[in-house]
DNA sequence: CTGTCAATATTGTTCAACGATTATTATTTC
DNA sequence: GAAATAATAATCGTTGAACAATATTGACAG
């Protein structure tokens, strides 16, 4: 898995792999990527690794600092704030205005069926990863590529956060089977009570995130 | 002008100075941007250039084929249509639950002023730009600064679309006084009205645009 | 006119270099 | 011994050149 296929560009690549490292906590929140040693380490020139830098300071997860390098973006309260506030005006009018028969209402029941049964052998991860899945599907409801794009964006900014986070069971299980009455509602042709029910559902998803967050000990002020 | 302050980095000054000849019609839909000549006339190296070209390209006003170059985006109907879904989901929500004394609301109004000066000397480039203040003015009433910026990522794309396109006068005359019953509706508290009226709106926005684009020739057909 | 093949130009990527800025260490001074 | 200062090292910012890989052009044969 060292070496992928060489169909797109490089820096793209570089930057996904970069950004798979960042949301599996392999780097950590703050820490300083050297240009050389990233480089070295990954076999390529530092002008590409540059590239990729660029790109994955666009989307908010690394933070350059003019001859100082780039960090890896510490989140903070403010982000994750923010970060909801996009889901909200998002997800809940894609809901809203969603075509009950719409093929992304089959992915998000998929979802929570893989979330049910990960929940019942308590793989958070795996449910972690269905949920994230299912309210891609929430965005995919209002066919705009640039809305995928930009909530895929906005999403590996909220698992930077996660990383920071423990207790997984707490910050996913009780959301498995509120996505569950999301579909119903939405089978059941009622997109305005799935699109109040999901708001109610994003604001106590995120009181319990920045209830964990401010849990944390702030290991890195800057 | 030519030389700017050395305080930010190269590749993103590189990058907005691309995003103005782009925006301002200098270079044309479908024209391809050659590494050597682009980089010999703005006097930087070829690795500087290459960074703001992927800058740009996440952004949509480029499009990159492997091995083949940059070219400039070309608008289409999907795109344009698309850039309207994303305007309808954010504006509206924004307007929605907008606080009616919140700042924006002032940016709001001088927008509208400044249009309908303009507009009663038949400036039209002046109120195409007082309109996308007013329109970045009620996407930052949802307070997020990721949604402003990817707001004004997707009106860059537009208004390479608007390039294509005469007739500023159609295209921009009717919103002058629609965007200050909007402005009205706000002040009065009428939030649900202002986001129905907005709605309404944008969708008459988008058939002019789309009705205007049908009839270009279609002089770039890859 | 059409297909083949060499010649040319452009992109993709790497490497080496150097000035500028920042971090670190050593030295001096009180 | 501690603080201030100078010297040193490390890193970034940017450039330029080089070479392989791919695409475009043009000549040529049939």
């Amino acid at each position: 898995m060292t070496d992928q296929d060489m169909t797109s560009a490089l820096a793209p690549r570089l930057a996904e792999a970069i950004r798979n490292k960042l949301i599996a906590g392999e780097l950590k929140p703050g820490h300083r990527l050297s240009e050389v040693k990233l480089s070295t380490d990954l076999q390529v020139s530092r002008n590409s690794l540059r590239e990729a830098f660029r790109l994955l300071t666009k989307e908010g997860l690394l933070r350059h600092e003019p001859n100082r390098g780039v960090f890896v973006a510490i989140p903070s309260m403010a982000s994750i704030i923010d970060i909801y506030r996009v889901r909200r005006v998002i997800e809940c009018r894609a809901v809203a205005q969603a075509y009950p028969k719409h093929p992304a209402v089959g992915r998000m029941r998929a979802a929570v069926e893989e979330a049910r049964a990960a929940g019942a052998r308590s793989d958070w991860g795996t449910v972690g990863s269905a949920n994230m899945v299912f309210h891609a599907a929430i965005v995919d409801l209002a066919d705009s590529e640039r809305l995928n794009a930009f909530y895929l964006q906005i999403a590996a900014e909220l698992r930077l956060s996660f990383g920071l986070l423990d207790s997984p069971e707490l910050l996913h299980e009780p959301y498995i089977e509120l996505n569950a009455s999301i579909v119903e509602k939405l089978d059941a042709g009622e997109m305005q009570e799935a699109a109040a029910a999901l708001e109610t559902y994003l604001l106590q998803s995120e009181r319990t995130v920045l209830a964990a967050f401010s849990r944390i000990p702030d290991k890195g002020r800057a």
